[in-house]
DNA sequence: GTTTATGCAAATTCTTTGCAATACT
DNA sequence: AGTATTGCAAAGAATTTGCATAAAC
């Protein structure tokens, strides 16, 4: 399915090990990671600025979006897990468990409309549910 | 209506310049205010630490909540501007615009109800809708 | 008078920047 | 070969901690 090489083609990314196992742990881990979770997993060993500089990247090609967190890390997840690159949900819905600290992406759930009041322009929404997980229960 | 003086003592909080200064700002601005913003528009001069420590207070006695914010700041705002202190209080919708940064209360939004996944059980919920604000159109 | 908050110094953590060396295409 | 990425050093924010002094109750 879906493989960080391809991945990184897609986004016209130059293919090196860094980027590759930032992406292989998002598509393992499946949850909200932020620099400091990835420098303490990912297996070799690369620079902090180098996880920066990657993340960062993925930014801005769109390849990761920010997810809200309420602790001050800067978490991150990968888009659109499927393939509509373009359809750029601008709808992130996840979960935060107040236990084990982990943020999943609630896929099937679509926010309803917010009626905004006048002279407000809507772009983008993000929902967070914080609470406990089943894992932790 | 709300002084600062009156939120402190509510709270059971000690009354000195630095907090009712904070509080005074807070209830000026109506908007979400990061500790940087309150460093730099005190009237009077405060120790970093101690706009540190005060907000970390008020955090702990449930004086102020954080505001999710996407740009790594972590933004911090009035609880419960009016007086019902009941269960409103675990949903969160705000809106920050992209062009001003400001990020307000949207209170009159009420959350639809989210049908999470089997296990997870639901404490709080907060909304970020992002966009253009009416000031800045 | 006792307790709590403040200011200062200093330590940690988080993030960014410049530059030469290296790796990718 | 040419361009982009990496690692290292270092600078700059953001946040926390310890301790003596000062202020609040």
């Amino acid at each position: 399915m879906q493989s960080p090489i391809a991945i990184l083609q897609s986004h016209k990314l130059r293919i090196t090990d860094c980027r590759l196992e930032i992406i292989q742990e998002f598509l393992d881990k499946n949850i909200a990671l932020s620099h400091s979770d990835l420098e303490e997993t990912l297996k070799q060993q690369f620079d902090r600025v180098t996880i920066y500089r990657s993340l960062k990247t993925f930014l801005d090609k769109d390849l990761i979006h920010k997810v809200l967190d309420d602790s001050g890390a800067t978490k991150y997840a990968l888009c659109s897990h499927g393939e509509t690159v373009h359809d750029h949900s601008h709808e992130h819905v996840h979960f935060k468990c107040e236990t084990c600290g982990e943020t999943t992406c609630l896929e099937d759930i679509t926010l309803p409309q917010v009626k905004l009041p006048a002279g407000f322009e809507k772009k983008e929404m993000s929902l967070l549910v914080q609470g406990v997980c089943e894992k932790c229960h």
